[in-house]
DNA sequence: ACGATATTTCGAGGAGAGTCGAAATGCCGA
DNA sequence: TCGGCATTTCGACTCTCCTCGAAATATCGT
């Protein structure tokens, strides 16, 4: 990921209805939300959910797929992981350490901790 | 770090000339550089640097000091920690892992590789 | 083939971001 | 106190983002 790639999932990740959108998307997992449905749940028209989604699809944040005739867009967690890779190494000091609260060991192993995750 | 935080944070960040900024200061680490250096070393007209400064502070990304008659910039770690860790645990998956790169003990030890930090 | 459903594309409008020169403010040295 | 340097504030302009209704496209069931 370069720098103008990071540019573009930040600038996709900027905005409220996208970022629940995203998390909306992550919390769901692969098997992804059929656009009308986020649509619904985020309370907006069909037209500007296209907006917002074509947003995070063209930064390469979630992936589309058709399902008969409804399109479900997921998350990429590869994606995601180039960004938070991005941000760890470019941005949280040379020695590194400085900022990885990411990096925690135990977080890992014990990772979703229900009080975490509120939506 | 609430949503309506990691928004701000990340809208400051998705810009070419901020990211570059706040990377400049992360290499630079905790001694800062003065507004009118960082303003020589982008190109860009004081005032321009000013609007683009404030944007990263605002999200409390940066932080200000005064030394004589300059204003020192320095990246805030504790800020950009917090924002990584809300990407990593709201936007990378509940059983985490799926989604941690910036994890590996091995890249902590490496960390900063010159090839890396280009711009 | 036809009607219904799901979604996108198009077009227009308003709101906010980004740019920069000129003027104002704050601080230093003499 | 006064001139000069570093930086910010102000004002105006352009450009892009966001929003949404109406029309177009794609797919399914019959």
């Amino acid at each position: 990921m370069d720098s103008s790639q990071a540019v573009q999932a930040l600038s996709a990740l900027a905005h409220d209805t996208r970022l629940a959108l995203f998390r909306m998307l992550v919390e769901r997992g692969p098997d992804g939300l059929a656009a009308g449905v986020i649509a619904e749940r985020l309370g907006m028209p069909p037209s500007s959910l296209t907006f917002h989604v074509q947003h995070l699809h063209r930064a390469g944040l979630i992936t589309q797929r058709r399902l008969g005739r409804q399109l479900i867009y997921a998350a990429d967690f590869t994606a995601m992981n180039g960004l938070v890779g991005y941000l760890t190494e470019n941005c949280c000091g040379q020695d590194s350490a400085i900022c990885a609260p990411a990096c925690r060991p135990e977080a890992a192993g014990v990772a979703a901790r229900p009080g975490q995750r509120s939506a």
